[in-house]
DNA sequence: AACAGCCACAACCGCCTTAGT
DNA sequence: GACTAAGGCGGTTGTGGCTGT
């Protein structure tokens, strides 16, 4: 990450499918109106039913989309950026366990979103586990490398309720509770405001 | 300086699951 | 139980910026 201006990351989506005319909607990259009209829109009707939520926000936007754009970058106590090696430790240790299941792990780092994770495990962690699955003798730390096919299939198959029971097995230090406690929400939307006004940068996104 | 290829990532697509009737 | 709509999820695409030549 950190290429990104933030120009770019608000105009990097040109809308798709554009002339072909199929749908009225609006797509592609989000603007900081949207933004705040759906934020606003959000903190008075709650973030459930998209569908209302993307009529009554007067943005011509599916509600698919409303929901996307909330819940990977407008909802509170979201983390952008700046993945720390304890983080990238834990997204090895639970793609070992649960396969692409990308939701479940974003679900085990709290203010992560299974897009962000799926893009970094795309972009990083992917290659580095393929290079190390195409040289197993050099791996002397993770036992987690050279098994990761074996991993997705078996991910697959695991059911949540094992899947926390292994993880609890997992040398990695963090409080269980904190991990599953996903109600702690900032007071009103301030930081919105803070973010929309300080022309859309958020610092995790400036120093990138 | 110009160009090509690569990278990062936001957003869309389509399928599956769940909830409501 | 069957049907429908909405929500949720993972895979994939498209685009601008970066980097190397």
């Amino acid at each position: 990450m950190g290429k990104k201006t933030a120009k770019s990351i608000f105009n990097l989506m040109a809308p798709r499918n554009e002339g072909k005319g199929k749908r009225a909607m609006n797509r592609g990259a989000w603007t900081p109106d949207e933004d705040r009209k759906l934020a606003q829109c959000i903190q008075t009707h709650g973030a459930k039913r998209w569908k209302a939520v993307a009529l009554k926000s007067g943005l011509n936007r599916c509600g698919k989309s409303c929901r996307l754009r909330w819940l990977n970058y407008l909802r509170p106590n979201i983390k952008r950026g700046n993945i720390s090696d304890e983080e990238k430790d834990l997204i090895l240790r639970l793609h070992k366990l649960l396969g692409n299941r990308w939701s479940l792990i974003a679900g085990r780092l709290p203010g992560r979103t299974d897009n962000e994770i799926k893009n970094y495990w795309n972009s990083h962690l992917c290659k580095k586990v393929n290079q190390k699955d195409e040289k197993p003798e050099t791996s002397t730390t993770q036992e987690t490398v050279g098994q990761n096919q074996n991993a997705v299939d078996r991910g697959a198959m695991l059911e949540k309720e094992v899947a926390v029971n292994e993880i609890d097995n997992l040398d990695v230090n963090f409080d269980v509770d904190e991990f599953f406690n996903f109600s702690e929400e900032p007071s009103g939307f301030d930081w919105l405001n803070k973010y929309l006004e300080l022309e859309h940068i958020p610092e995790t996104t400036k120093s990138l």
